[in-house]
DNA sequence: GTTACTCGCAACCAAAGGTTGCAGGAGGTA
DNA sequence: TACCTCCTGCAACCTTTGGTTGCGAGTAAC
């Protein structure tokens, strides 16, 4: 079963669209405050500093404490992970659904050899 | 930016542990009502028709009545998109973290040479 | 026709994403 | 030192969403 396999802390962290954002920003620059993010995001820097609690509990951000700011930065080996399990859910699916078809097709031909 | 290419409702459709698990076993099996996939579930039938509702609404899953029930099955061409869009998002953020790496490398030799 | 099973609707609850408001600490500057 | 600015953290509140229970109605089988 492919949910079998993934992390679901680490799936819901990346399930919020907010917060891929966050990710994608982060990357982008490199680092990043509450602050800093939410001028390039929709929402406020609470809900902002919110999702960064969420990402940092599941590992995937790090925080630094530097002078009046808290300076965040992904964290590769767990982003790595995370792309990682995105891919082999939907390569699960794929793969279940060309069994499918392969299925579907053996009966195909079963019938009209029958017929 | 990789959130970009990716269609919200579809995501958020497939952003919930419960949605895939019945995704999952709908391929399982072939297909499904509420009432069967609620007893391969931890939840109850009420909240597994909820779900198909949301499945639905994204185009994950069609409903054909038959009889006194409505059979639920998975549609296979938008599950595929949604497979290669969880790939994508795993795919981009792979591919920016190698780059950043390869940058981090670069400023390394950089310093060697300098040094 | 009665019994058993399925569905759909409504009310209700808790958690999560989001907001506003406010107090406090770290820096820069007169 | 005093002042002003900016970033952070905490608390209250609202709304959506995943989940529950309870109930009424239709369909199938005996």
């Amino acid at each position: 079963m492919s949910t079998a396999l993934v992390d679901d802390d680490l799936w819901s962290a990346i399930g919020d669209p907010t917060r891929r954002r966050m990710l994608d920003l982060l990357l982008a620059d490199g680092a990043g405050t509450a602050t800093t993010l939410s001028r390039q995001l929709p929402v406020t820097r609470q809900a902002v500093a919110k999702h960064l609690g969420v990402l940092d509990r599941a590992g995937l951000v790090r925080a630094t404490p530097d002078g009046r700011e808290k300076r965040y930065r992904v964290d590769d080996h767990r982003l790595e992970r995370a792309a990682a399990q995105l891919a082999s859910v939907g390569a699960e699916w794929d793969a279940r659904l060309q069994r499918i078809k392969r299925i579907a097709e053996a009966i195909q031909t079963t019938r009209s050899e029958d017929g």
